[in-house]
DNA sequence: ATATCAGTTTAGAATGATTCTAATGTATTG
DNA sequence: CAATACATTAGAATCATTCTAAACTGATAT
């Protein structure tokens, strides 16, 4: 990202200090699933004290602007997705950590919503053992 | 389930009152998704007053034997599943509902696991609009 | 049956992720 | 350089869940 300013203006967002220095971590062109906490602990080998107050501010105001993805994967912590595209995921409970599946895969044998109910999305998530 | 006592005794679990209580409500024959807030609201229908502590006790002595599935769909709360075979779901987010796909669903074009690591399984969460 | 003891229940405290509050700071615009 | 709307922050509040420790009860042995 080349001018994160101009990208935090383009997406209705102030481009203040530590929106600049989330951004900047953020959207540097590798794909990252981030919680909170995770990136609270990048800003901070940063050497960038920016509150825990704001960075959930900032993720929420990302996501609203559809720049970031919601993952409800874990009924622990919020997973944050900077691969905003439709994708599934491999998960290591271990690790904690998630991983892209990019590829088309394709699942058959879907039976019929219930009545009056349309299909949003088909999210596959990859249990890993270990 | 006509002898939930011996059900219990025979999952190395004391028949207590409670547990006798929750157990003829979990596997009476209808497959269930319940939290412990959920669960807690149905007791309280039929007047028996269990407290949290123990509602939050047995879902996890249950589940430890192998008699509930965790389903962790929903970052706010956690959801037990009294259908234990392997299955995917329809959700909705508006409804905080859950409702089984039995049916066989095939999942093709899955890239390979990374290095050492191995398919748990696969779930698939359908999310439904309204 | 009664005693004994391990396992269970419970109220209430603690925890931990997240959200809220309200005071202070800053980007934007004229 | 105001004025003002928006943003940041420390700390309090919230809420699901877990923990603690005291009282209780089911199982087993006498
Ligand atoms: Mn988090
Ligand atoms: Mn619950
Ligand atoms: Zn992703
Ligand atoms: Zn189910």
């Amino acid at each position: 990202m080349k001018d994160i300013k101009h990208f935090l203006r383009q997406n209705s967002l102030r481009p203040t200090k530590q929106r600049v220095i989330i951004a900047n971590y953020l959207f540097d062109g590798i794909n990252k699933h981030v919680t909170a906490e995770t990136l609270s602990n990048e800003l901070l080998k940063m050497k960038a004290g920016i509150s825990l107050a704001t960075i959930y501010n900032t993720l929420h105001d990302f996501y609203e602007k559809g720049l970031l993805k919601k993952l409800m994967i874990n009924s622990e912590r919020i997973y944050f997705d900077t691969n905003t595209e439709h994708h599934h995921h491999f998960y290591s409970k271990k690790d904690q950590k998630l991983i892209d599946i990019n590829v088309d895969m394709k699942v058959s044998g879907l039976p019929k919503p219930p009545k009056n109910k349309k299909i949003n999305k088909i999210e596959v998530l990859v249990h890993l053992d270990n």
